[in-house]
DNA sequence: CGTTTCCTTGACTTAACTCAAGAGGAGTGG
DNA sequence: CCACTCCTCTTGAGTTAAGTCAAGGAAACG
């Protein structure tokens, strides 16, 4: 959980509450199975441990688009348990190792914790203007532009919770899944990866992925890390949220 | 306000409380001006009266994409004030009245009122929800789908405020606003629609829609109102939220 | 060590884009 | 009231980015 750190510092005691409510039993499933289905009630948030995991919908005729990643200390849904029912599904892409939080311990937190509501809304926020980003890169930008961004956004969503290695980190997404992200055809996604290989951008070989050139991938991408909101924005709010 | 009635019914206390909060001075922005820019610090929420707004994002080159539309009775981001800055802009599609609500009007109503609360987090899980319904817009859905599935979506949203007319509608958009809200170009949004009026699906004339065959366009668009979680969702949920 | 999954490459097709020009309306000023 | 302008819509002809189909090779897996 250290990544509600990137909103604010936390309080001895916001930790211990926190670590109180994740307490909770760990649950795992393996690689390519659903953690819930779109039309089943959920009425808990998860929060991933390790592992990666997606939101996904498909169309009545089996077209499949992957929504958004969830990575190790994301948060999914506080507050799923209002709605009837999932209008998506969570999948696992790797084995994901996670924790469910009931209403009643997002409530402890909430209710006595200021600056944890405060880092929760943030999580939520964060996790909307990373959803409207994805929408700019699939209206407007092209292959080259949408692969690029794709691998800076995961890239500095890593590096925020510490799972970068200089300029390496793994990339568990087969040429299929960053289709599935980024509304190309395997076939192109592979087309553009050699493009950016060619340039001397990137180097991915099995399950990692190495970035030669930072500020290259950047311009490709038109990348502007802004909408990820890393810097201890909550710097500014007192105690009192 | 009668949105937030989609999502449970309110006491009169609430609904008092609710008056209150939104009594402010009424702001007005006129046809295709701004409201909040990308990289501006903004610290308060807005309702939407009446007028259509939209989210939207602009790459370094000047390609702009649609995020979202704001229709009247939508509530923009409660939370903002938690963030530094505007990771993208809102601006009037047509004349916009509006109110602010900063964030002590929007804690003075959630303190005291559990089911404005949830009827709160309710309209933000919808507006997440819109946001990856249109992830898998764009990334699944050819021209005709995408424009058939956007026209779905506004009528349905326009007739849960009661701004339909049987299958007419208001529609102030023009047909490059439809090309940057479905990452096509103006010339093939034309061609769209040329082709559902050939289908005898709807008619477009001028500012007005109508919507001649329902049934057929959500079949043409694959709509499924499910994501848009209209069915007085919060009913199972007791007076303590 | 065999089998399945994933990656790679080539040849061809197509959905959508570009460029360009004209038509229809709505509003403005003479 | 008409002429003019601006904006939006429409249509055609040619181009291109990305998709499709197919097959071979490499790597992971049990």
């Amino acid at each position: 959980m250290d990544r509600l750190e990137h909103f604010a510092r936390l309080s001895a005691d916001d930790r211990e509450a926190l670590e109180a409510a994740t307490a909770g039993p760990v649950l795992s499933v393996r690689p390519r199975r659903d953690i819930v289905r779109e039309g089943e009630r959920s009425r808990v948030a998860n929060l991933i441990l390790d592992g990666w995991a997606f939101r996904y919908k498909t169309l009545a005729d089996g077209r499949r688009q992957i929504i958004s990643f969830l990575l190790p200390g994301d948060i999914c849904d506080p507050y799923v348990y209002i709605l009837q029912e999932m209008d998506h599904s969570i999948g696992a892409l790797t084995a994901v190792r996670y924790v469910e939080l009931g209403r009643d311990k997002i409530e402890a937190l909430t209710s006595q914790h200021p600056r944890l509501t405060q880092a929760l809304r943030w999580d939520g926020l964060v996790a909307a203007a990373i959803q409207r980003e994805w929408t700019l890169n699939l209206g407007q930008r092209d292959a080259i532009e949408r692969l690029a961004h794709l691998l800076c956004e995961l890239f500095f969503r890593l590096r925020a919770v510490r799972l970068t290695d200089q300029n390496r980190c793994e990339m568990p997404l087969t040429q299929s899944d960053v289709a599935e992200a980024t509304g190309m055809t395997p076939v192109h996604v592979n087309r553009m990866i050699q493009e950016l290989r060619a340039r001397g951008l990137i180097r991915w070989k099995g399950r990692e992925v190495e970035v030669l050139d930072m500020e290259a991938l950047c311009d490709v991408a038109m990348f502007n890390p802004n909408y990820l909101h890393l810097n201890r924005e909550g710097a500014h709010l007192d105690a009192n949220g």
